[in-house]
DNA sequence: CACACTTTGAGAACGCAGTCACAAGGTCGG
DNA sequence: CCGACCTTGTGACTGCGTTCTCAAAGTGTG
């Protein structure tokens, strides 16, 4: 049983433990208390092998024979991934996507909470979005250390995309998700994953015109 | 000037082409004719050499002690990308994410048009989202096959994600960009990607845990 | 026209990730 | 308690992607 001497965890394998945790929440709900890195490869879409090795690297939490205790794996790495814990997420651009990140309810309500929604409009400010309220952007410093906020998410205009990861980084948030069509660049001490839709839409763009020189869906992607 | 004979163009290297695209945009609108390897990397936010061997990929575009024509460039990374054709987009799941996809005009006008929205719900179908109505799914078939539709996105809830990603592939659609929280499974013949939140954010909780050993701004993600 | 300077293109080396294959370790029936 | 069977954990191998480095190829100046 390995335990504080653990190996470094390969960034590819940490973009797939959520997938994992996933699959094992409904191995639990509809089954039963162990499954077989065969059955868990199937549910997560990947192959056995490659789920032996990444469960290897959190330690030697399988039964040769048998398999993996499903309540126990789950405890594992919602450890690692650190959902056992509250992580204060805030949005910053509530146009059309922010709002509709902020009703987003498929964060699997386990530690993200959205609890601050800002805009630089005006007009904006005040109005509320579920059961929030708009707060401006002035506000950032203060909102970010009054509700200790971990997470930004970044959901304005290509533009000003930059300046926000600036103001967000300077109030202390050390990880930001961007949605925005931009590349930033943040300091190495945070960590910044981005969502792009345009760039998803041209790279199936390509394979659609190459058609059997396509590869097959995606494997993984690393992690930031 | 390699023409026919071109290598095959890895996957890393496509993710990377639309960041590329979208730095000569910027380029070719500030400023001037050439671009260098150094400069484009610095606006794509990856370094010098790898620029220039993903470049490379593509053909022998550059001049030696001179850089890269932008709009040479664009011309040639937009035809590769298949840009200079018209893509029409299908979504199906119009929730909260899926009414944000329909408005979002931030897929870079450039040939990704979205003509159908499709949804189960009859309370929806019929209503309009933009411009368009809402229709439903019962009539996905022949909607794909009336306006030649290429690429489905999927933003459903996750129960029934794997079904419309069937009936997407039955009825001939062979790109399917995925937001839903869940592992979908396609022929090979069919390309896929993944855009997925909760993924996302954990994968930056997990770093959160371990600063210090975090590792920087994730690297450009692969390609399917 | 020669020489200094710039920048590409690509070969070579390296490192990370994925796959294979099998010994080690455990279960279970008789 | 023994032997057949199952499944994990991991060492070895392979392949892809990144980085390093430098010759080749171009520009421009005197």
């Amino acid at each position: 049983m390995a335990d504080t001497a653990r190996r470094r965890i390969p960034e590819a394998t940490v973009a797939r433990l959520p997938v994992y945790y996933r699959a094992l929440l409904e191995a639990a709900e509809h089954e039963v208390g162990t499954i077989s890195s065969e059955r868990l490869a199937e549910l997560a879409g990947v192959n056995a092998a490659k789920v032996r090795k990444d469960l290897s690297y959190l330690g030697s939490y399988g039964t040769r024979g048998v398999g993996y205790d499903v309540d126990y794996l789950l405890h594992e790495i919602s450890r690692e991934l650190g959902l056992t814990r509250d992580w204060p997420v805030a949005i910053v651009g509530i146009g059309n996507l922010g709002r509709a990140l902020a009703n987003y309810r498929g964060f699997g309500a386990r530690g993200f909470r959205i609890v601050a929604l800002l805009d630089a409009d005006d007009e904006l400010v005040g109005k509320e979005v579920g059961d929030l309220e708009i707060e401006p952007i002035a506000s950032l410093a203060s909102v970010v250390a009054e509700r200790k906020i971990a997470i930004g998410m970044i959901a304005t205009p290509a533009p000003v995309a930059q300046e926000v990861a600036d103001l967000l980084v300077d109030a202390g948030v050390r990880s930001i998700l961007n949605f925005a069509p931009a590349v930033l660049t943040v300091p190495k001490s945070v960590s910044m994953r981005k969502v792009d839709l345009a760039i998803e839409l041209q790279i199936l763009s390509f394979y659609q015109l190459r058609r059997g020189s396509a590869p097959a869906t995606r494997p993984a992607e690393r992690a930031g």
